[in-house]
DNA sequence: GCGATATGCGATATAGAATAACGTCACCCC
DNA sequence: GGGGTGACGTTATTCTATATCGCATATCGC
């Protein structure tokens, strides 16, 4: 591999996000703080879906005094500007790849979307299918129900670990 | 209200159902235990879904030594039996009401169900659209994603709630 | 009968996730 | 300069889940 010399790819990919999160935020009148984009550079970084503690010992490297409320609370904002989605089933947060962060389809900051979890080798692929989205709301609509959230997280083998065989790539 | 002189219906349904899930976990060559009976007459008992640790606590009443993990594996059993099905959302356990108990739909005891829960009330309702489970099945599918187990649950408000007006009915 | 294996469960300890509650400081508006 | 708001620090607590060890029983082959 080369080494990190200057600036690698992904981490320029990661401060444009960045940049992006802020202007988003500044244009709903929302600020993205240090502690924020501090925590959100983190999530982004993270390969996988990270746990908040996971997080926390990373923060503190930065910032020692930093205890579960301050990245729960860093949390729930990301959340809150659809910069940040938690999986229910890991526990955990994932920085969003959706329509949000590349625009592909219409929906806002409060998008409809899944996720697809390998249980082999952690990846996590956030999707947004509309006729998944529409096909609950239809179900939901049906038993007289007004949906104002939809969790849908499907577990199974990603398309690498299901060509790579039973063992699937190391479950890193 | 009828007081509860002999047996009230609700009783005997859930003994019913008890006794239907002793012979299907027989018929598959698992046990329902006492203990495992145990806790699934107190899941099924709750109007709502419960937490683990609420249902430590009834345990207590007639079992001392219950511990935690005496709980966690019972509702382990009980999930893999599809007797009972944890709300990711909520972190609690619900019986299951779907296809298994009623024998609506042609699945297995490992059903595709989905959620809807009311924000307002607590009531949640186990349904089972094979719409839903057909258009996640297909968008992960088109992601080369080989599905095991799906999660969808819907957050709202449930008829009842719509009909009684904003505030909703006691939120119980 | 007897060791081998498997299952169910008691019991203790620990890990992991999330929130409650209170205080401080900066900022802005009037 | 009083009053509100938002962000964050700090401490404590609650809630959720798992790791281990150990014991009893059941079942099987021999
Ligand atoms: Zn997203
Ligand atoms: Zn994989
Ligand atoms: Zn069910
Ligand atoms: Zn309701």
């Amino acid at each position: 591999m080369s080494g990190a010399s200057v600036a690698a790819p992904r981490e320029q990919a990661v401060e444009a996000a960045l940049d992006r999160a802020a202007s988003a935020c500044a244009a709903r009148g929302a600020q993205l703080t240090a502690l924020r984009r501090q925590v959100l550079r983190l999530v982004l970084d993270a390969p996988h879906p990270v746990g908040a503690y996971a997080l926390l010992d990373q923060l503190r490297a930065e910032r020692p005094g930093a205890a579960p409320p301050t990245v729960y609370r860093a949390l729930d904002f990301l959340q809150e500007q659809g910069l940040v989605h938690r999986v229910e089933r890991l526990n955990a947060f994932v920085g969003c790849t959706g329509p949000e962060a590349h625009h592909h389809c219409g929906h806002g900051h409060d998008h409809p979307h899944q996720f697809l979890i390998c249980a082999s080798c952690g990846a996590t692929a956030e999707i947004c299918d509309d006729r998944v989205a529409a096909a609950v709301r239809d179900a939901a609509r049906a038993a007289g129900f007004v949906p104002t959230r939809t969790t849908v997280e499907v577990e199974g083998r990603c398309a690498a670990c299901v060509a790579a065989g039973q063992g699937g790539p190391s479950p890193a």
